[in-house]
DNA sequence: CGTTGATTTGAAAGTTATCAAGGATGGTGG
DNA sequence: CCACCATCCTTGATAACTTTCAAATCAACG
């Protein structure tokens, strides 16, 4: 049995609006993805203190926009987002598809303000971590302080690999490492590596890699009809991450798992779906 | 008189390779760009304590290579860079040209190591500033925490202005959008924002942009034909900034000097040439 | 002055975008 | 429950843009 990345975000996750107070940052799901990974427990401790408020986001709206405050950074609790930013002359450029476990709005540091927005693509709830607060204890915890800088750094290393994307790859070799990512990111939380629901449209998916929808329809068609893909509407299954990786380029070979007992505790916290390849239960 | 970037690093500043003894930051051409800014003398005073070493990298040689191990970050004193990365099966972006106030090295923090490489254009000269170091006076003082946040995160920015630029646009805008950051830059400095000298070869050019050098080469010939600048191999002048503006979509207006009293400090700082568009001067 | 690397320019080929039309899907109200 | 609407997706034909291949020119340097 498959563990997919679910099409809807459950109705029954009810979660309450803004309080925070009896969710910790120690039995949060996404524990060694986000900030509190290799922290010890008085640090995860602060740390959990200073997560007060919690955001629930609707699909479709937005966690911060361009020009808004900043005054905290979000990590992911649950749901799918989309982080954009927009030139003056109107052009969108979607720059990444954040999920649990990311953190949301370091590019506001900067001048104090968003330069991005960010969309959830399904109903969403993130941590509201208050960013001064975080440097305040930062300084008192230096691991803390480290992990920070080791997470804000390693949006730069993304940024890169997506400017080398963009710079270099054809539309073939974009939509593989596209999906390659995706697979790695899944699989990393302890979902399928092999099969996932696409939470974005093809204008979505061409938008970020500077392709056009057509463009994005006609590469993953042929994809599918060499056989290294299935796609139907939403639903995605990558038939050979061998092939996958050959014709986009990436050589790096990880073992590819469908299902870790890290992503079994996972998918109940997060109160994920079944999967669309097996027989949908009532539940 | 104006002030333009210079094509060569003078033979004449000869500065030792290591000891740093003698500078501070306090009287640094790049004060007001570099991590410093803003703060107060005794924070600037610790600051200055800490560089303890400058590295001298002659033109074509590496600051560091992807791989390498993080120790220090390196704010820009002299020089022009190219900093790039490369994938896995060798293709290469180049995804920056950091010149002096700039600040080399972020990238590193998240893994420990290099995720790219640094290559002078020209010889340069770089501050040596231990990142274990800066975190603990960070500790110790908010105000340098924060700025030392802020650039990191002006990274993040602007790798999503690229991003931008590599998804969304033309050849002709792309050009138009390199030579007005380059501009914006080298104004920002003190120096001439209508005429500089280009620092890095058509191909690097086109690497940056996500363009072959013959469509680069193309276009800047075709801006020249329309009257918008004037490119004599690296020898470039901007003769319509607003036409640039408008072809390239940006339609951000701000004051275009050719030079501030700032910039003639900066200039007798950096020890650099006297403008090519003048009688070139024996000294 | 000849060699080497960089740049310019032309012509042809290749890739992706644009325009257009037909299907599929999901939600909504009658 | 079904028709209908709005979105999203697919596919074909054509156009536009950029790359590729090729050759000539230019500049720097010993």
């Amino acid at each position: 049995m498959k563990n997919v990345y679910p099409a809807e975000f459950p109705a029954s996750a009810q979660a309450a609006a803004t309080p925070a107070a009896s969710s910790s940052c120690v039995s949060c799901s996404m524990h060694d993805l986000c900030l509190v990974e290799g922290l010890s427990a008085p640090e995860i401790e602060k740390l959990s203190g200073m997560v007060k408020t919690r955001r629930r986001v609707r699909r479709g709206s937005y966690l911060y926009k361009a020009g808004d405050p900043f005054e905290a950074i979000y990590p992911i609790r649950a749901g799918f987002f989309k982080s954009r930013v927009l030139s003056p002359d109107g052009r969108e450029q979607i720059i990444g598809f954040p999920m649990p476990g990311d953190v949301l709005g370091f590019d506001a540091i900067s001048r104090g303000s968003f330069h991005s927005d960010a969309v959830a693509l399904e109903d969403a709830d993130v941590c509201v971590v208050p960013f001064s607060e975080l440097e305040s204890i930062g300084r008192q915890f230096p691991p803390l302080q480290q992990r920070v800088h080791r997470i804000i750094s390693r949006e730069i290393v993304r940024d890169q690999g997506l400017m080398m994307l963009l710079g270099t790859m054809r539309a073939e070799e974009r939509i593989g490492a596209f999906l390659l990512e995706l697979s790695r990111r899944f699989m990393r939380r302890g979902f399928s590596s092999s099969q996932f629901i696409l939470r974005m449209t093809r204008e979505e998916i061409g938008n970020y890699l500077g392709l056009k929808l057509e463009t994005v329809s006609r590469t993953l068609s042929r994809l599918q009809e060499q056989g290294v893909i299935s796609v139907e509407q939403r639903k995605m299954q990558i038939i050979s991450h061998e092939r996958l990786r050959v014709l986009s380029g990436v050589p790096e070979t990880r073992q590819m798992l469908d299902m870790t007992p890290e992503g079994a505790r996972r998918m109940a916290m997060m109160r994920m779906h079944e999967p669309w390849s097996e027989s949908q239960s009532s539940q």
